[in-house]
DNA sequence: AAGCAGAGGTAAGGTCTC
DNA sequence: CCAAGAGACCTTACCTCT
């Protein structure tokens, strides 16, 4: 394992090891809300659906009176619950609620009929950002090396800060956790060990509220024995193809043969495969980078039709145009490759992309390319989700030829060939 | 003239993550 | 009949330039 970083010759004492953490907040989204209404601790509650109805549904008697204080029904209880949730999926589920197998990514529908019981809310994202922001600044003011890896996960470089190294890193792991704790009253599990991909799965051995040390020498003990699925980038397809060639564990993978590896999966990912059994990984701790792309997708509340549904359908997808670029305009980036997505009824993906000359970051632009990238996809299958994208980004004032994106979009009349179907 | 190699861009699809 | 949204990265194919 790469565990030494560069330490200058005339001291050898100091030499020190990689100590990186994974910390990882205990069912985020959920806990959240928790703190909210205590009232709801130890119950079923599932968070999600993503659509703004749920919020309705918290405020709203099922004879239709308003109720100005939420009140809890469970899901079953409640009349056109479908109407209310749609095609939403669950973001977090309480521990009490994964009891009954509903867990992230579930649909909700599917998750009222295992746990009828359940309390469903909708997801509070300002109140998810602000403990995000929260929990973080708390880390760096402890130990600045952090890597952002969603709202509710980052890693930590905890080589040199000092103490780090104690124990392995659980002194400090220990601070961070409880530190954590009294400013958010949230708990989190972390996982330290010489690189980040053993982080990863450190920070699983001891959840909720927990700490877990991995060392060099404990690959075979700890790692070794877990199913392959736990590696961060294994997923179902790779997790079902290495089972079928009688590949369960992180250490039957290790016991393969690079070449035979690479055969079957690849340069690239035979390679990494090989890598990651073994337990290395040198990637660094990155605490910043810059977005590739940015994007808006949304799913109906029905399937509809290219033609029979065409002026809804402009209205979506003009919308969702808007939102990019407003992000873009917000965040002060432009881009230069406009995309689209859609899934069938059947959910089958097609996407379709065309690069610009210039970097843009107006609605009309987009709109009119998206529009163009519409045309050359197949149109007679009903659609259930529509997204826009804009990639190769640049920050504003970073951009190679000057700043084109403050011209006005040059005004042309499209000619009948290459007009927009929307 | 033809062939090859490598770099880099574009496009489409797919996988994975939280 | 049920399966979100946002983003990163990979593979493959094709094209262009050198």
């Amino acid at each position: 394992m790469e565990a030494v970083t560069s330490v200058p010759p005339d001291e050898p004492s100091a030499l020190r090891l990689r100590r990186i953490a994974h910390l990882d907040m205990d069912a985020f989204f959920a806990s959240v809300e928790l703190l909210r209404y205590p009232q709801l601790k130890g119950l079923a509650v599932v968070i999600g659906g993503g659509r703004r109805k749920v919020d309705e549904l918290l405020h709203q008697t099922p004879d239709g009176t308003g109720l100005r204080e939420p009140h809890f029904i469970p899901v079953a209880d409640f009349p056109l619950l479908k109407d209310y949730v749609g095609r939403g999926v669950i973001t977090t589920a309480t521990y009490a609620a994964r009891q009954f197998g509903v867990g992230s990514a579930m649909g909700m529908m599917k998750a009222a009929r295992l746990c009828p019981q359940a309390i469903v809310l909708p997801v509070d994202f300002d109140e998810v950002r602000r403990f995000s922001r929260l929990f973080k600044s708390t880390i760096t003011d402890i130990a600045p090396v952090m890597q952002d890896r969603g709202v509710d996960e980052v890693y930590i470089d905890f080589t040199d800060v000092p103490g780090g190294q104690r124990e392995g890193g659980r002194v400090l792991a220990r601070l961070i956790q409880k530190s954590i704790f009294d400013v958010t009253g949230l708990t989190c599990s972390i996982g330290v060990a010489p690189n980040r991909l053993l982080a990863k799965m450190a920070s699983e051995f001891n959840k909720p509220n927990g700490i877990s040390i991995v060392y060099e020498d404990e690959l075979e003990t700890k790692i070794w024995p877990l199913n392959v699925r736990k590696i961060n980038g294994i997923g179902p397809k790779a997790g079902e193809k290495l089972a079928t060639l009688g590949i369960q564990t992180i250490g039957e993978l290790a016991a393969q043969d690079l070449q035979w590896l690479i055969e079957r999966f690849g340069k690239s990912s035979g390679a990494w495969m090989h890598r990651v059994a073994w337990g290395r990984d040198d990637s660094p701790v990155v605490t910043e980078s810059e977005p590739v792309s940015m994007s808006r997708e949304t799913t109906f509340d029905r399937d509809l039709h290219a033609v029979r549904d065409k002026a809804e359908l402009g209205r979506i997808f003009t919308d969702l145009c808007e939102r990019v670029a407003g992000d873009l305009q917000r965040k002060g980036y432009v881009g230069k490759t406009i995309g689209i997505k859609l899934r069938y009824d059947d959910f089958r993906i097609a996407t379709r992309d065309q690069t610009l000359d210039r970097y843009i970051q107006d609605a009309a632009t987009i709109r009119r390319t998206a529009g163009l990238c519409l045309k050359r996809v197949p149109l007679d299958q009903k659609l259930r989700l529509l997204g826009v994208r804009v990639g190769t980004l640049e920050r504003v004032g970073d951009v190679p030829d000057g700043p084109p994106e403050l011209r006005a979009p040059r005004a042309r009349e499209a000619d009948p060939h290459t007009r927009p179907l929307f």
